[in-house]
DNA sequence: TATATTTACGTAACTAGTTACGTAAATATA
DNA sequence: TATATTTACGTAACTAGTTACGTAAATATA
């Protein structure tokens, strides 16, 4: 059992997976020793049983940590030994109200009597070991409830990334127009027809934005050209600038990129002096529209957009 | 999932279990946000053939700590991925050599990069927790490795048993003296058939035993004859006591009684001045044998016995 | 009040492990 | 050296859980 020292904390699952084995398969043959034949996986459901008398299918899932088919077999099983028996919900005709048989609680009385030794066990063995085990597992339990080890990962993994981005502005060179160009064009393609109008602009960011007095900001992942935002200055009493052609790339979605891009262009919008920000977009675009209310837009009225695919409209003041 | 609050440490077996079951399921999820379609079930093997090149199933299911046939499982859904490749062994015909394909070790270069940052995720977890899951499984393997969970609660139950067990002479008592014959009556009969010598000693404990200078040991469970024991007074120049009529109840075996009784016995003698100790039995009498030899008597050449059943004589010097 | 949505739970199919058992090769022993 | 025992590993059957999905009852909503 080398293998645990070697790989390390990466494998706590497996880890605990097989503890696990080892300790339910000795709980069975205590079990016998102690002349009951409860079987370990009936224990949580019978001892609540036994402790409340009577319980319904969901509330026993919630109180084991278990999925509601894993109750449904256990009380299956419980019904077919004769230790628990199924009676109509007064109230409620989707659930029964399951109690233990009179040979149930015969035998919760011995399984009372068992639970004192098998305690006494876990404390000698608890006795010889420096860290609490059934102290941290109850830890884990509430870190995880707190926020699960994949919502950890997937925020790790997007702080390491962000250390890679570096977002720019746009430097009039060859790689950044050519950027500019594909990223929208992928992206506009990927949902709807690319129109007039988006050529236009695509071809020539100079002339449609920073020649009118614009600004692009250019997101590079690991000196790779990845997401793309378009700031135009607008001839508008409510507006400053117009956020758009914010795109990120497919293969480095879910970093959390386009909320650190759509930042950065509205810090660079408040140091130009803007007092307000406007956007169009399309309401088939939810998780767009999403990351545009966590940065802080909120659906305004606005003007009729040249493009035919803009539906909604937002704005934010600065 | 309050189940574990009120349950206490007998649940520590499921707990972990319940565990097991939420990491296991998010690491499935983890491998894929970094584009790993590894199983995490894979993981243990997978890694230790990426550390040492090659294997056998009987070293990477010791090394995991798994049971050989998971293993097998295991290395079969590897080979159907195209990661791993089996080659016969040169020495050992029964084995094959394991070891990763050019897909498996280009899988192990991903892998390892997705180490460092699951190993974040599982500490930033451990900073939240004031007690160390990790040191506590190890712990808790090694206790279990010293004597397993089972070895601990037979242990415990013996000498919760023996609190409640007296080991006192026999009392002259109507109750003893149907004690003395059923019980021994009840051990010859089920492995031999009852003999004359058996019927007259058993129905006269004070006229074959007592009155002649030997003493009686009866075992009380509860208050209840459980156990007999006799030393018969020998006239021999090289033993003082024949230990005899040893029993107990089968209804009490398994408590460690035996030994008990005939530690009792023999420090009997030895407060009676005997130096040396004989017995008889049967070379079929395998855990009866075991015990003598526990309570430290050694295979002796002996005189003839008048049960046509001792073929063993055993002796002690105190 | 009719209709849509949610909830409770049962079943099927799957997952990740186990124990039990058989077979052939390797090793120990008479 | 022939025979018995042990070892390595593969397969079958089982265990204790899961997710996915369907149905009927309860509840919310137009």
């Amino acid at each position: 059992m080398d293998f645990f020292e070697r790989s390390g904390l990466v494998a706590i699952g497996s880890r605990t997976r097989l503890l696990s084995e080892r300790l339910l398969r000795d709980a069975r043959e205590i079990n016998l020793l102690y002349g009951s034949d409860l079987k370990p996986k009936w224990f949580p459901v019978f001892y609540l049983l036994l402790q409340d008398g009577v319980g319904v299918v969901k509330d026993l899932a919630a109180s084991t940590g278990q999925s509601h088919p894993a109750v449904v077999k256990v009380v299956g099983e419980l019904v077919k030994a004769g230790l628990v028996e199924r009676k109509p919900h007064p109230t409620d005709g989707r659930s029964s109200l399951i109690s233990l048989t009179a040979k149930g609680k015969a035998l919760g009385e011995r399984t009372r009597e068992v639970v004192p030794p098998v305690e006494a066990t876990v404390k000698e063995i608890m006795g010889e070991c420096a860290h609490d085990l059934w102290q941290a597992l109850a830890e884990w339990e509430k870190a995880l409830d707190r926020r699960s080890l994949l919502k950890r990962a997937i925020d790790i993994r997007k702080a390491k990334s962000a250390e890679k981005l570096a977002i720019v502005p746009y430097n009039y060179t060859a790689i950044h127009r050519q950027a500019w160009y594909d990223l929208n064009e992928a992206w506009v393609s990927q949902y709807f027809v690319m129109e007039e109008a988006d050529h236009k602009s695509l071809r020539d960011p100079e002339g449609y934005i920073l020649d009118k007095g614009g600004h692009i900001l250019i997101a590079e992942y690991e000196g790779q050209p990845v997401g793309t935002c378009g700031l135009i200055k607008m001839d508008d009493p409510l507006y400053d600038y117009e956020l758009a052609k914010m795109c990120i790339a497919p293969k480095v979605h879910g970093l959390g990129f386009g909320y650190l891009l759509g930042r950065a262009a509205l810090v660079l919008a408040k140091d130009k002096g803007a007092k307000a920000v406007y956007l169009e977009t399309n309401h088939q675009l939810q998780p767009a529209i999403a990351l545009y209310r966590k940065l802080g837009f909120v659906d305004v009225v606005g003007n009729p957009s040249p493009y035919a695919r803009c539906d909604v409209k937002m704005g934010i003041n600065l």
